[in-house]
DNA sequence: ACCTTCCTTGAATATTTATTCAATGCCTTA
DNA sequence: TAAGGCATTGAATAAATATTCAAGGAAGGT
């Protein structure tokens, strides 16, 4: 797995489950991970993930990822905009994928997937905000992401391809 | 009426009806409006309507408004065919609120809901598939459904009242 | 091997955005 | 009326963020 996809995985868990108000904030999350780069890097990363930058409550201001933050402005209601709560990311290795939720999630979107069983999926292990999919042979990830994005709207947007 | 609430309700529309990338940019915007004023000043304008500076399609940058058009989205049918969030229905009973959800899911929607905070809730308990809310006293069953309603579209069309 | 080309990155820098500070005007109350 | 307290603002500045540029590294081709 590359070192980017790495980073922009976790970028995107520290700001779903905690509040960043700076990159340089973020950039400190990400050491304490393990993670060294710098604030031009983040700046990159955060602009290819969308995330957008928002006053919050507090008189302060805080990363959004683009589904909790606000709708893109794509005129036509695409059902793929939905802000939905739970998913986080999607990412392939091979005939596996893995779905990154927040915390809690994983069980309630697995078991939702398993009650579809698309013929695509052999079967899937939720953990607490993971959730392991296992694709039938010959089945391309693609095939994987149509299948579930019948019925899991915003999938989509939230696959990370390598 | 004041300036200052007319220049407000023109940035909101502009942002509204076309695409800003900068301060500068709203700037002359706005100037062209007839508002005359400075960067400074919109800085502050920005954060207190709680504008967003998000990444676009085309690799630069706009400003977007918080959570316009979620009442929209939320009367769209297919959020009651897919309730990923699994969100059941809600409902009262004196300062207590309970929200059924699919199973699997109150665990993580209740955290959802703690990691926003809202100042209307005092505390939740999260089981399978109930999630218990404990609202501040003085707080009406109303404000406790905007509230959530700010981070849980759909919610409203949940809501069972007696 | 060598040479491309593309991707990723850090350092420096440019740009953008937020805040500080001081000034102004507008209330309210004495 | 004067005085005090807010709210609002612009100019200057600080802080944060984006981009430029050059350098390395990986993958593929000859």
């Amino acid at each position: 797995m590359k070192i980017k996809t790495q980073r922009l995985n976790a970028i995107i868990q520290i700001i779903a489950n905690s509040k960043v108000g700076s990159q340089e904030e973020l950039l400190i999350m990400l050491e304490k991970e393990g993670f060294s780069t710098t604030q031009a890097t983040l700046s990159r990363d955060l602009k290819s993930l969308k995330v957008a930058k928002q006053p919050d409550q507090d008189g302060g201001y805080m990363y959004v990822l683009p589904e909790s933050g606000a709708e893109q402005a794509e005129d036509d209601a695409s059902f793929d905009e939905f802000p939905l709560s739970g998913l986080v990311s999607m990412e392939f290795s091979g005939n596996l994928a893995v779905i990154k939720t927040r915390p809690g999630f994983a069980n309630g979107l697995g078991s939702v997937i398993d009650s579809h069983g698309p013929y695509e999926i052999l079967g899937t292990i939720a953990g607490d905000d993971t959730i392991l999919i296992i694709a039938r042979e010959g089945i391309s990830s693609d095939e994987v992401v149509n299948a579930l994005a019948l019925f899991i709207p915003g999938l989509r947007n939230k696959v990370i391809r390598p």
